[in-house]
RNA sequence: CGGGGUGUAGCUCAGCCUGGUAGAGCACUUGCUUCGGGAGCAAGGGGCCGGAGGUUCAAAUCCUCUCACCCCGACCA
């Protein structure tokens, strides 16, 4: 492609709105421009990066034995009613209405549609198990979207959902779809994790989140620094400590603590460390306010508190005017000690002695205090996030490693659903003994447009974007130096771009007439991997000049041996 | 949804406090020079100052409403 010919839309300055570096990048580049908060075009340049995504995807797809379709972007309520989730989903399902002013809505995904098609289509277990995907914009209409296309309420997505006979099955092709992403995300030139994560409110038994690591990244992991143990904090395990809870050394006391009411404050004023500190959380329970309780320096992890019995789901705090009515103080002095209501205590919290906490006395907490001693020994659960150096829970605890904390971008996410939309929607087939089976299905999506800005959040320099062979707009770029000056320039330069055309390259020929430094600017901005340069000093020696993106330096390379060079740069040969 | 901020040329922004002929840099057009890392000079084109209403002789500027966009928050314990 000639550059003159390409709406190169490249911008020196950053635009206002960007905050994230491959949000600057993708609009200085010219790849992408906004039309609304989180809906995005995109320009011939991103949309060839993306095409590039897609066609990976599509391939590892196939390869895997998946089947493409392409379904409905607008769905009818009726289906969302059938699954239960019209009531569910909440603002963030775009509901709009046809002029008979029938309920529909822009699909944020698609497991109604994909069920209600295969329950039509598929009635025997010979049919299984079959995988079908497609690749196609959703909606989803976020609170906040923010960092470009990166959480965009448009967006391209890979969404495939498997149907079986037996768990078994699933299990199989859930397998296949993680090597199967592990491909796909290798083959895109990231460094990723799989990450064991929440199956969330949709059940089942296995999920796993594909994170691109990336200081920008949104959600936090939880790493082993010694076995492959990675798992989205959501969900991480925290190994209950080591050894036995001390015994008491001093009587309980209280102590005047006007005025403090965070554990920094406290933990600061008391001159105690706050990994000798409680905080007492109260909210809503199952039967009654339910306290519960952290050590200091650690944070509840909502995820797991709501799978205690005795919470109430969603997790919800209690208002100040209840804490004033079961604890008798403000919220900052609560402490465990004298209530009157269910009190669950993290491992950690559980396993300490002599401690720091409130004293349900506004103004006052109360120090060396024991669990057994001076309050009841509380129920004990899992319900803390953990935190770097916390020893890993791998290898059935026995992993010695510690947990590092590291910030991942998702772009991939592949769970086994069950049933619970093939049981909804009575999504059945007749099994080898001739019996009414509902199929489990599985299902896996990738965030297509996420995996550009990912890619670039991981790839890219002061100069621009830095693309990997594999999803670059163009493999090479080819800029001539005075091609409207030098016959002899322009000469070899169209000849070298049609050999190059000719032997597959997939060429961005700079022919536009400006200077050398505003083409070596824009090349490098929009990143392409390999670059090409002709002038007259090197024709003169029978030389064109190589530089790869993340070279220092160019080098001479002989014009006839181009080709070969090139297809060595891009290791299509060795 | 709550709080804060910003809307002025295609982009980045000044002007607003203290009302009086709408600006700069970049980008764009033309010419000349320049030509290996975002050139120089000259001449140009381009603005319902987000929208509506109000105050005033006079509003980009003051007031009210509204829309859009951006940021922060939604865990004091």
């Amino acid at each position: 492609m000639r550059a003159s010919r390409l709406l190169l839309s490249t911008v020196r300055e950053t635009p206002a709105e960007a905050e994230t570096i491959s949000h600057k990048l993708m609009l200085r580049a010219g790849m992408i421009r906004k039309l609304a908060a989180g809906i995005y075009t995109w320009l011939p340049l991103g949309l060839r990066v993306l095409r590039r995504v897609e066609a990976i995807v599509r391939e590892e797809m196939d390869r895997a034995g998946a089947q493409e379709v392409l379904m409905p972007a607008v769905q009818p309520a009726e289906l969302w009613q059938e699954s239960g989730r019209w009531d569910v989903y909440g603002p963030e399902l775009l509901r709009l209405q046809d002029r008979h002013r029938r309920d529909f809505c822009f699909g944020p995904t698609h497991e109604e549609v994909i069920t209600d098609l295969i329950r039509r289509e598929i009635k025997s277990y010979r049919q299984l198990p079959a995988n079908f995907y497609q690749i196609q914009m959703k909606f989803r209409d976020e609170i906040r979207p923010r960092f470009g296309v990166m959480r965009a309420r448009e967006f391209l997505m890979k969404d495939a959902y498997s149907f079986h006979v037996d768990q078994a099955s699933l299990k199989e092709t859930y397998d296949v779809m993680y090597d199967t992403y592990s491909r796909i995300f290798r083959r895109v030139g990231l460094a990723f994790r799989p990450v064991a994560a929440d199956t969330g409110a949709i059940g089942g038994s296995a999920s796993h989140e594909f994170h691109v690591l990336a200081d920008s990244g949104e959600d936090a992991i939880a790493l082993c620094n010694a076995c492959d143990y990675a798992a989205n904090v959501e969900l991480a395990t925290a190994l209950p400590p080591f050894g036995k809870r001390a015994a008491p050394t001093a009587a309980m006391e209280p102590v005047a603590t006007p005025g403090q009411h965070t554990i920094e404050e406290v933990s600061r004023f008391l001159k105690v460390d706050p990994k000798r500190t409680l905080k007492t959380l109260l909210v809503r329970g199952t039967g009654g306010v339910v306290a519960l309780v952290l050590r200091g320096d650690h944070e509840l992890n909502p995820i797991k508190a709501e799978k205690l019995a005795h919470v109430a789901k969603p997790l919800e705090f209690v208002t100040p005017g209840e804490v004033e009515a079961v604890a008798h103080c403000e919220p900052g002095s609560i402490g465990p000690a004298g209530l009157a209501i269910q009190v669950i205590a993290d491992e950690s919290a559980a396993r300490l002695a002599d401690f720091v906490c409130g004293a349900n006395k506004d103004g006052q907490h109360l120090r060396n205090v024991n669990w057994g001693r001076d309050l009841p020994e509380p129920e004990v659960a899992d319900i803390r996030n953990v935190i770097a150096g916390d020893p890993c829970p791998g290898n059935e605890g026995k992993c010695n490693g510690t947990l590092e904390i590291r910030r991942g971008i998702e772009v991939g996410h592949i769970f086994q659903l069950g049933t619970k939309y093939s049981e909804a929607m009575q999504a059945t087939v007749l099994d080898d003994a001739g019996r009414t089976v509902v199929m489990p299905m599985g299902c896996y999506g990738i965030g297509v447009s996420r995996v550009v800005a990912a890619a670039i959040e991981q790839n890219h320099d002061d100069n621009g974007i830095i693309w990997s062979d594999a999803i670059a707009p163009f493999q090479v770029a080819l800029v001539p130096i005075g091609y409207h000056k030098s016959q002899a320039v322009r000469t070899a330069a169209e000849e070298l771009y049609h050999t190059l055309t000719g032997a597959g390259f997939d060429v961005l020929f700079d022919d536009r007439n400006e200077r050398p430094g505003v083409m070596f600017a824009d090349l490098d901005l929009i990143g392409i991997p390999h670059r090409l340069v002709l002038g007259d000093k090197g024709l003169a020696k029978g030389t064109a000049e190589y530089k790869g993106r993340r070279d220092e330096k160019a080098r001479d390379i002989a014009l006839a041996n181009v080709t070969t060079e090139l297809f060595q740069a891009l290791r299509l040969i060795d």
